[in-house]
RNA sequence: GAGCGAUUAGCUCAGCUGGUAGAGCGCUACAUUGACAUUGUAGAGGUCACAAGUUCAAGUCUUGUAUCGCUCACCA
């Protein structure tokens, strides 16, 4: 109390350490309600000058079922970042906000909560399981804006949209007809990547390798031996492939049959000669199943084979399985080699086989290909277009590694599966015929009968991979074509997401912004990498080391977090969340909360007008300028993560240790004219510090800022956020 | 199987176009009513994975080796 009294110089608040829960909110709300979010308010009031140059970016949508994590909590920082650093250079800074429904993965969410209610998602019709998960994920889309909002993240909300929204919709289903159009779509007899709990098909990103160690079994086929890591699925097998140049076996020919016995008694085989056959592989010998395996069916379509289907939707054997019929897979397997060992044709079994199986990324279950009619998207026209744009540079990365993978992507790309058979997602606006599988594209819900055979049509019951309305979403959000928004801001200046969906999303969007829009979708790439925890371990539940941004939040402040996740973490590099590292920014907060104490004390009497002694005036050019301006540079290159390191080092070790320091003796100078360019030189330093500092630390700079005396802040304007970038 | 990346202080990591190493945390000692104990000062600690090469000079460029990680992939 005795120190309060003692220095009336100095709001009150200044007295105690800072404290970032006490006013974070507050300054949100200040920030929010100003309307500065939106640049058009900006030029309204005159801080942005009407025909300044566009900055924008569209923010990854979160998932709008779930909290936020450590990766969110990171995206946001970098992303508000680069708007409040353009916004305070005077551009036109318009950050897009979002939220997903995230398809299949919020419907994953919510079967788990079905089947802790000991309901299942097969109990409900796709309509009543659609409005349920409607209404969870409206529930749970505020709590994750606010926890957005609480990040200081700047963007204008009054353009938030949600990836189920009809703007979204329309331009979904306008493509999806063009597609159609344009000859782009087909409805494929192809494999598919089955999972049978989630009864549903996925892209081939969606599967994950696993590497695993199983037995691998050679069975007597008649002549031949045969090997085989899957003996559920040799039921059907009647055809025996192998190399035509392959010497062992030029006695037989092309098309020859052999009678022989198999695992449910005789049956005919037939001789195929096809380059897949590989001579140095086992016997280079091989029986194929083309329902249930990429390559197999391959060889049946070149051909011309029979195929047919051993395996059901569940994982189950089918009736041709015989006395194995109804049987789970795996629990068939070594039943059925029991039986082949029985009869004789059991000729070896190796043990530690090694290869990698395809597994769903979400259950880690084994992929069960399965042949599957539905709605595919030729990908090579697009692609190539998106890779006339790279060449061209329309849009360029940030980490040029990145450049390489996703050439090689685009030059490697496979025809894209785009339905999935969910019910949480945008309904594929398609007639089925009932008699002859014919799809037919309509969107206006008026085909009545086949176009092929005049049979009878039904609705396509399934939907659309998230990633295809999430690869339009620059177009939804900036309101492809009319919208002012796309006149105004189509390109956008930056795409900033994590590097894990390089492919699912950042080429997708890419592609189909070039195909409706005929322009990239954004100009430069910004990738950053996962966030791990202090020992580099990835973060997840079963872990127990996933670490809560908002618990860092409440524990740190906000701006320890952003410093935390922020500070020398180098673009596209996976980066480790260290609470140790993030508490050294909250020590810094409170240090720039002291400093300002201290500046606002010395100046009390500060005479306005006072000019600088020489000696302040070089040091204003050498020191602060020159700081200034490597600052800036490293911001203008994306290297925020040495911007930071340099500006926590410019401000504590030279403004505080040093400058502030030696200012000590200064201020007692008893000539006038040196005390009054010592209190200017430290306004000057106090006010540019604030300004460099916010975009990386808004909430505790904003917060100086509203306290600091007019007499500090001549000429600048009323918010931090819209005041001007220094000595640019 | 292919591609990409990493290997620098006890820990987590920076180090751009080559000139005898830096940060944060941690550790040691001392200081302190004076903006700030969320402080200050001083200090210990590294043959920059290994080998060869280019160079007057190499964490920094080249090649190879080892270990680790990531991504992609239809090998029966």
């Amino acid at each position: 109390m005795e120190k309060e009294t003692s220095q009336p110089h100095i709001p009150e608040l200044f007295l105690k350490p800072y404290d970032p829960k006490a006013s974070e909110d507050a300054i949100y709300q200040l920030w929010e309600t100003s309307g500065y979010f939106d640049p058009n308010v900006c030029i309204e009031k005159g801080v942005t000058e009407p025909d300044a140059e566009a900055f924008s970016i569209v923010m990854p949508p979160p998932n709008a079922n779930a909290s936020l994590h450590a990766g969110h909590a990171l995206f946001v920082t970098i992303e508000d970042i680069m708007i409040r650093f353009e916004r305070m250079r005077g551009k036109r800074a318009l950050w897009f906000p979002g939220s997903d429904h995230a398809g299949f993965e919020t419907q994953v969410v919510y079967e788990k909560k079905l089947e802790k209610e000991g309901r299942s998602r097969f109990d409900l019709t796709r309509e009543e399981l659609y409005k349920e998960i409607y209404a969870f994920v409206q529930e749970n889309k505020a709590s994750m804006e606010n926890q957005v909002r609480s990040l200081g993240a700047s963007c204008d909300w009054n353009r938030e949209l949600f990836t189920l929204d009809d703007r979204v919709i329309k331009i979904v289903y306008d493509t999806f007809k063009k597609l159609g159009e344009d000859k782009l779509l087909y409805r494929g007899n192809r494999t598919v990547n089955w999972c049978p709990k989630h009864q549903t098909s996925f892209s081939n990103l969606e599967v994950e390798h696993i590497d695993r160690t199983d037995k691998f079994y050679y069975f007597q086929y008649g002549p031949f031996v045969i090997g085989t890591a899957r003996p559920e699925t040799k039921f059907g097998d009647k055809y025996v492939v192998m190399h035509p140049d392959d010497e062992r076996y030029k006695q037989y020919e092309h098309g020859q049959k052999i009678e022989l016995e198999w695992i449910n008694g005789p049956i005919t085989a037939t001789v195929i000669k096809d380059e897949a056959g590989d001579p140095e592989m086992g016997s280079g010998v091989m029986t194929i199943t083309p329902w249930h395996s990429n390559i197999d069916f391959a060889i049946a379509q070149r051909h011309n084979l029979d195929y047919e289907q051993i395996i059901d939707w569940r994982g189950k054997l089918l009736p041709i399985a015989g006395e194995f019929s109804g049987m789970n897979i795996t629990e068939a397997r070594e039943k059925i080699v029991e039986k082949l060992k029985e009869k004789g044709l059991l000729v070896k079994v190796e043990e530690d086989y090694q290869h990698s199986v395809p597994c769903c990324y979400k259950c880690n279950r084994e992929i069960e290909p399965q042949i599957k009619e539905q709605w595919f998207v030729h990908m090579k026209p697009l692609a190539e277009k998106a890779l006339a744009a790279l060449d061209q540079e329309r849009f360029t990365f940030v980490t040029d590694r990145d450049q390489r993978v996703f050439r090689h992507w685009l030059e490697n790309i496979e025809d894209w599966p785009i339905a999935r058979q969910i019910a949480w997602g945008i309904p594929i606006p398609a007639k089925i015929c009932t008699e002859c599988g014919h799809g037919m594209v309509d969107l206006d819900n008026r085909i009545e009968n086949c176009s092929e055979c005049d049979g009878a049509v039904e609705q396509d019951p399934d939907t659309f991979d998230t990633w295809f309305s999430s690869g339009q979403w620059p177009l939804a959000v900036t309101d492809f074509p009319d919208g002012d928004d796309f006149k105004n801001y189509y390109p956008t200046s930056v795409m900033e997401t994590g590097k894990d969906i390089i492919f699912f999303w950042v080429a997708r969007m890419i592609m189909l912004g070039l195909y409706r829009a005929d322009e990239v979708p954004f100009k430069k790439i910004y990738l950053h990498g996962m966030v791990r925890d202090k020992k580099g371990l990835k973060m997840s539940k079963s872990k127990g080391n996933v670490i809560a941004p908002s618990e860092i939040q409440d524990r740190f402040g906000t701006d320890a977090l952003r410093m935390g996740l922020i500070v020398n973490n180098v673009p596209g590099t996976d980066m480790n969340l260290d609470p140790d590292k993030v508490n050294a920014y909250k020590k810094f907060a409170n240090k720039v909360w002291n400093i300002s104490r201290f500046v606002i004390d010395a100046t009390h009497d500060m005479q306005t007008g006072a000019t600088y002694t020489t000696e302040d005036a070089g040091n204003i050019q050498d020191a602060l300028w020159a700081n200034v301006d490597a600052i800036t540079r490293h911001m203008d290159d994306d290297r925020f993560d040495i911007a930071s390191e340099k500006l926590y080092h410019f401000v504590w070790d030279y403004f505080a240790s040093e400058l502030i320091e030696e200012s000590k003796s200064l201020l007692q100078s008893e000539d006038a004219a040196v005390r009054a360019s010592r209190q200017r030189l430290l306004n000057e330093y106090l006010i540019t510090s604030l300004k460099l500092l916010h975009p990386f630390m808004p909430f505790v700079t904003e917060a100086i800022w509203q306290e600091l005396p007019a007499h500090l802040k001549e000429d600048e304007r009323d918010l931090l956020m819209v005041a001007k970038w220094p000595h640019s």
